[in-house]
DNA sequence: CGGACGCTTTCGGTCAGACCAAAACGAGTG
DNA sequence: CACTCGTTTTGGTCTGACCGAAAGCGTCCG
């Protein structure tokens, strides 16, 4: 093949040449076809650098590039190790840039609203279409839900595993990373959250009312359990954020 | 479920602390307090370098790396450009990662999938929520729609124009972003799908019935007219990636 | 006077070589 | 066999340099 230093043979008409492009290329192409397969480490810097021929600031570019995409794991001063990216490895790369959008409470509010959205959308499919199993699943965990009521910390696992439950119904794995996202992005505001058996006990009979609607197969009902739920853990959580709050409210983008 | 792996791509506060951490920081701070405004022009890399007392190699990755996460927008040999980022902008930091879920047809059917459960809702959504001006704004579309049923080209433009009007109806800036992001990921097979009057007369038919459904008010015949409508495109797309198809990937999700 | 052309400077991209500190590795010891 | 300690490897950072394209600027021609 091409042991080649650079083979710029193409696209690259437009002004750019980025020489780190090739090199990204180059290992995309070993690891997507199985050559550097997942959980390998890459090679030595100093050794792609004399294999393709380039200086290591280049190498070390190209290995920055693939890390922000997810193709490879770089930790701090570590082997980079390559990785077969998921869906969640692809949301968790959002993740950066999505901290910024949480900001203003607007933010947090277009997001959790999204989520809410997304959900409603979820139990109504679980109402419709949710076989045996996902059911009994719902049901243990809503009891490790109850079990949990007068530990807080607890608590909240138990809460996020329910409706991890939701997620995975449609069998579509883009959900359960579209879960694990919005439970990261939320994380924060939702763990200052102030908690008490009490409330634990009210968030359950929620989930409970769910559940129930779901069992009956009552779309409408789910839909509307959920609504209310999720409806009322948001005025729990806005109180996290309710300071004078700049009203920089930006949100949109061109 | 382990989740030690990657949480937020810059976690490493662990053991040493990145130089380019800092300089990275500093230029967020800069961003968001204003000092650097959206559309502005990153300072020199050898000026920042001499601001924050280090060398060129740190200002460099600090640079690629507010790049990547989409804060500033550097193009090849231009001067960086500050950005203040949006949900779009987000979204389409995740398109690299997401290109390589769509190799295999598993990946692509899945991201189709969510893009249909997802506007499900949104069209029940319309059908409840919908404003006399949104209607308005779906007819308009409409009416676009079927006038460019002779040319197929413009008629890709008026679908993606049509269902972009159900994404907006929420009014929250997450769901246009999510149109826009799916409508590219997924457009490079769409466009390679067959294409013809007839074609574009039945789908025009179809969102014509969509937005009946949804002037009507009755949201399970609206997602219903949706689900037939692509559902039936999906297998017009489907047959442009009915290749051989290799088996692995699938979609590790961990 | 204004715009086209060409020169100079600036600045991003790349390179080379070097040093440091932490990680990985291996030998020696209890 | 485990633990410790020293050596090698390797990633992170620095320095200084060069190239070529972009931008800035001044001249020259219409």
């Amino acid at each position: 093949m091409l042991d080649e230093p650079h083979a710029p043979a193409q696209t690259i008409s437009r002004s750019t040449a980025r020489t780190a492009d090739a090199v990204v290329k180059g290992i995309e192409s070993r690891i997507s076809s199985g050559e550097l397969a997942d959980g390998a480490f890459l090679p030595a810097e100093r050794e792609l650098m004399a294999e393709y021929g380039i200086s290591r600031t280049v190498v070390r570019e190209a290995i920055a590039r693939l890390a922000s995409r997810g193709l490879i794991e770089a930790r701090h001063r570590y082997r980079p190790i390559v990785r077969q990216p998921g869906y969640d490895a692809a949301l968790s790369a959002v993740g950066g840039v999505v901290s910024h959008l949480l900001n203003g409470s607007s933010g947090i509010k277009n997001l959790y609203d999204t989520r809410v959205f997304l959900e409603a959308a979820l139990v109504r499919n679980a109402a419709l279409h949710a076989r045996k199993d996902d059911i009994a699943s719902l049901r243990a965990a809503l009891a490790a839900n109850e079990a949990a009521i007068p530990d807080s910390r607890l608590f909240y696992a138990t809460d996020v595993a329910f409706h991890a439950v939701l997620y995975e119904i449609p069998r579509n794995p883009v959900f359960p990373a579209l879960h694990k996202a919005f439970t990261l992005w939320l994380a924060p505001h939702w763990e200052r959250m102030l908690r008490s058996p009490e409330r634990n006990r009210i968030n359950h009979l929620s989930h409970r009312a769910i559940l129930e609607a779901i069992v009956e197969r009552d779309p409408d009902a789910a839909e509307q359990a959920l609504q209310n739920h999720l409806g009322a853990a948001w005025e729990y959580v806005r109180g996290t954020f309710e300071e004078p709050l700049s009203d920089r409210a930006e949100s949109n983008d061109g």
